[in-house]
DNA sequence: GTGAAAGCGCTAACAA
DNA sequence: TTGTTAGCGCTTTCAC
């Protein structure tokens, strides 16, 4: 029970190996007569081509390889989905590696990059030797990285966050702020603690303390909660690096005794779906992750066989989403979101 | 600037492809001497195999794809995760699809097929016809879904949520409980409703109402708690279908006013990584993600070029983890997690 | 409009 | 120990 293969199938129609391959291409200068036999040919052996010889004859994968620091989170989810419509629509693949900052990733980076015909990396998650000799090879964008002479595609995080904090400081007075959820690997969560740190000096003020270091999940947000109720150190404002570290602390502050946002301010980064919805809701930074994805794919395939990509940086907007947590009165219905 | 390929190698190196080709796999039989040259030639040349050309000669991917309902969510992270632990191990890639319930998601799944070696299905996501179709061809393991003639991976929903729903009634009295995230879609979602069913029916109790019909995610969690409470319908006792949604409503309710586990009692699955940093913590069904992943992927793989599998169902351990919102007293110290 | 043949990069019998 | 050669499945000139 062998896949046929256009030998076979050029055996059974009677033809050459050329003349399926026109069909299978649709190559106008193909005898109407002559298509339909093939076709029934093709359907009554259940041929399909072999997307293996073609890519070898074309010298190409039709694949994206997408290279993140992690799976989990709805962030490389909604990046993933990004780059995943890109190659749908032009019938290519996404194959995803998780560095998981594993000794050991850039093995698999080559592995990876060894059957993919361009790569979308996101920050932090390779060296930038690693990451020059791949662009050497194949085209290469970085998201949300620290540009250093690779096309780039990111939001700006610190101008967000200043903007952000700034109205922390001015519409509610805060005056005692902790950036929570720093990660000096991470280019894009320094971007965020810079802009709190800019805001903070705009104001004349200092932070209440060192920026609380965990990791960019829910679960630390919870953690981090519950480290600073036990050591008495809760400030007055929690900036959050992220969404996810912000909903932890809002699932577990109330349990300890905090009102939000009467005892403590909290604010996230992202705008997750989920951020609209909770209670209080969420007064965040919406980032177009899905579409940071899209620019991303896009940037990268469109460079496949063709001249290196200029080391241009797209920005991509962002806006603050002021909502309950930040002590604003909720401004309307919670988001609809369809179920 | 070409890659060079096995025969540019073996004209610098003064050998024949054959050499070239046992260099870069170690064979034995080569004498010291042609080895060092071949491999300075490879060096100097800067190359590496095609991953191509040695898929197309052995006739095989050394891919395996996975098939997700979509791409959020910590459930699909760790099966992912899962998935590449083993295909990382033996040097073969993870390619994804989220097929998001897309109406031409068997066109995608197909152009998958065309690509991979094996294929690791989520259960609800693929029609039975398509998947026959697919399982004519090629390895095929289905993960959480209703055996039907498919290798299956899974764990028992239903004994689980049966096991949970019991410690409901008989601990802690409850007879008013309503079941959250019912998708007559996913076989997953269907065995643990019935398993609360069946608790309920031999309690000599019935259902509350109607199972709330909300997608799997946490701000459907959140819009379920508002709905219920807008309609003045909120139970006793909320039976979540995951992790997901029960932290939606842990994260909503008591902005609502409801305080858990006094007034509401909320239960998950799966033991999110959350579930025991959230507050109050989340009695909830502990499921090995992980392991569903690695399993599915292993046997997936192992019948790559062989005799088609079995379709036997692999069903892994499940255990009821008990923490305060469902009434308990909390046992310990949050669960440790290394940051 | 159709076919023959070369070639994409690699592996593996089979010879030498 | 090394080389020759024939594929793997497909596309694509170049003839006819």
């Amino acid at each position: 029970m062998k896949k046929p293969t256009v030998r076979d199938i050029a055996r059974h129609a009677g033809v050459s190996v050329a003349t399926v391959s026109r069909v299978t291409k649709d190559d106008p200068k193909v005898a109407a007569s002559t298509r339909d036999r093939v076709l029934a040919s093709i359907t009554e052996l259940g041929y399909s081509p072999s997307a293996l010889g073609r890519a070898l004859a074309f010298q190409r994968f039709d694949a994206l390889g997408l290279v993140l620091p992690g799976l989990s989170g709805p962030y490389f989810a909604e990046l993933m989905s990004g780059a995943e419509s890109v190659t749908l629509r032009v019938g290519s693949a996404v194959l995803v590696l998780g560095t998981h900052l594993r000794a050991d990733s850039p093995k698999a980076v080559r592995q990876l990059a060894a059957r993919t015909d361009a790569l979308v990396v996101v920050g932090g998650t390779l060296g930038d030797a690693v990451l020059a000799e791949l662009a050497g090879r194949m085209p290469v964008v970085v998201v949300a990285g620290a540009p250093d002479g690779l096309p780039t595609v990111r939001t700006d995080g610190t101008a967000a966050v200043r903007a952000l904090v700034d109205h922390l400081v001015r519409q509610h007075g805060l005056r005692d702020l902790l950036f929570v959820g720093h990660d000096p690997g991470s280019p894009d969560t320094v971007a965020r603690y810079t802009g709190f740190l800019d805001a903070l000096a705009a104001a004349g003020l200092s932070e209440r303390g060192a920026p609380v270091q965990v990791g960019l999940e829910t679960v630390f947000g919870a953690m981090a909660a519950r480290r600073l109720h036990a050591a008495g150190r809760m400030p007055r404002a929690l900036v959050c690096a992220n969404d996810e570290i912000a909903i932890g602390m809002l699932a577990t502050l109330p349990g300890l005794g905090y009102r939000i946002p009467d005892d403590v301010v909290v604010v996230g980064f992202d705008d997750h779906a989920l951020a609209a919805n909770v209670s209080p809701t969420l007064t965040t930074v919406h980032q177009p992750v899905f579409e940071l994805g899209v620019k991303a794919a896009e940037l990268a395939m469109s460079a496949v066989g063709r001249d290196p990509l200029p080391a241009d940086v797209w920005t991509l907007p962002t806006h603050v989403v002021l909502r309950e947590s930040c002590g604003c009165p909720h401004p309307q219905e919670p988001e609809q979101v369809v179920p």
